[in-house]
DNA sequence: AAGACGAAAGTGGTTGA
DNA sequence: TCAACAACTTTCGTCTT
């Protein structure tokens, strides 16, 4: 079955690496409202020393019919506010520009088909952001998007069914393999341990061991285990902690897959 | 003393009659 | 609309290192 990697080429764990990694500068196409398609009329001194009167005057009146226009539908107004504050969101975020884009297609999406109507920006905002993290597997829980954009949870769970059942789109649930590597990569794990987590978790997907567990419960498991099987031991709460599950669901996880994958551990 | 283990009861969300 | 259900959490006592 072919899995579409959508995404970028690489992958941020943290903020402060999609701040160094994501390559910034124009063209900045999809997130300014009009897509950058209009054309800026310059002011009226526009390479010439002077221009008579009446040039002036008719480059004036081109300036501010065109400054209209660009914000001409009732909706293109939500749109604006609604994509500079979803920028703002994704760089709270430190989504790479991918999913800062697609985030951007989705929300235009959703208000074309008049979807954000009596709902709150912000939600729909959010919603749009986490779809947009699944689709190009980024590693973000509901609850970190929840938590760093303030809104609730649950509400933010159902926007996003909302949306996912609106807009008719795939969106691939959310591999456990990028959890794993951002968790060995928030651990400083070797890349032999990242590999080996990795391999658990491919390993645990092909008998069926993954489907309807949390990912994130999956991912931390398999870190436990490839850190001692490396040596370099993390304790069960230190992963708990960034994977934010609790120790009892390591340990349950951990159990069924030592048992299933007939893994041996080192006393 | 800290970490790992697991039983038991509780929570919030999904599903299907 | 409600009850059953699965995944996960909380809590806590007991082993192990």
């Amino acid at each position: 079955m072919g899995v579409f990697h959508t995404g970028p080429e690489w992958n941020a764990y943290s903020p402060e690496q999609a701040a160094e990694k994501a390559r910034t500068g124009p063209p900045m196409t999809l997130r300014l409202h009009d897509g950058g398609l209009a054309t800026v009329v310059g002011d009226a001194r526009n390479g010439k020393k002077s221009l008579d009167i009446d040039e002036r005057q008719k480059l004036y009146a081109l300036r501010k019919w065109q400054a209209r226009s660009r914000i001409s539908e009732p909706s293109d107004g939500t749109l604006t506010t609604g994509l500079s504050e979803l920028t703002k969101m994704a760089a709270t975020l430190g989504l790479p520009r991918a999913a800062n884009d697609t985030a951007s297609i989705l929300y235009r999406r959703a208000i074309k088909k008049r979807l954000i109507r009596g709902r709150s920006v912000t939600n729909m905002i959010a919603a749009a952001i986490y779809m947009s993290c699944r689709q190009c597997g980024v590693p973000r829980t509901l609850d970190e998007i929840a938590t760093l954009a303030m809104v609730d949870k649950k509400v933010l769970g159902r926007s996003f069914r909302f949306l996912f059942h609106s807009l008719e789109q795939f969106v691939p649930p959310s591999a456990p393999r990028t959890y794993a590597a951002k968790f060995a990569n928030r651990l400083n794990l070797s890349g032999k341990a990242e590999g080996m987590a990795i391999r658990i978790l491919e390993k645990a997907h092909e008998m069926r061991l993954t489907s309807g567990r949390g990912p994130a419960g999956i991912a931390a498991a398999s870190t436990y285990i490839a850190t001692v099987l490396t040596n370099e031991r993390k304790t069960q709460r230190e992963i708990a902690e960034i994977a934010n599950v609790t120790e009892v669901t390591i340990r349950n996880r951990y159990k069924e897959l030592l048992q299933k994958l007939m893994i041996e551990v080192p006393l």
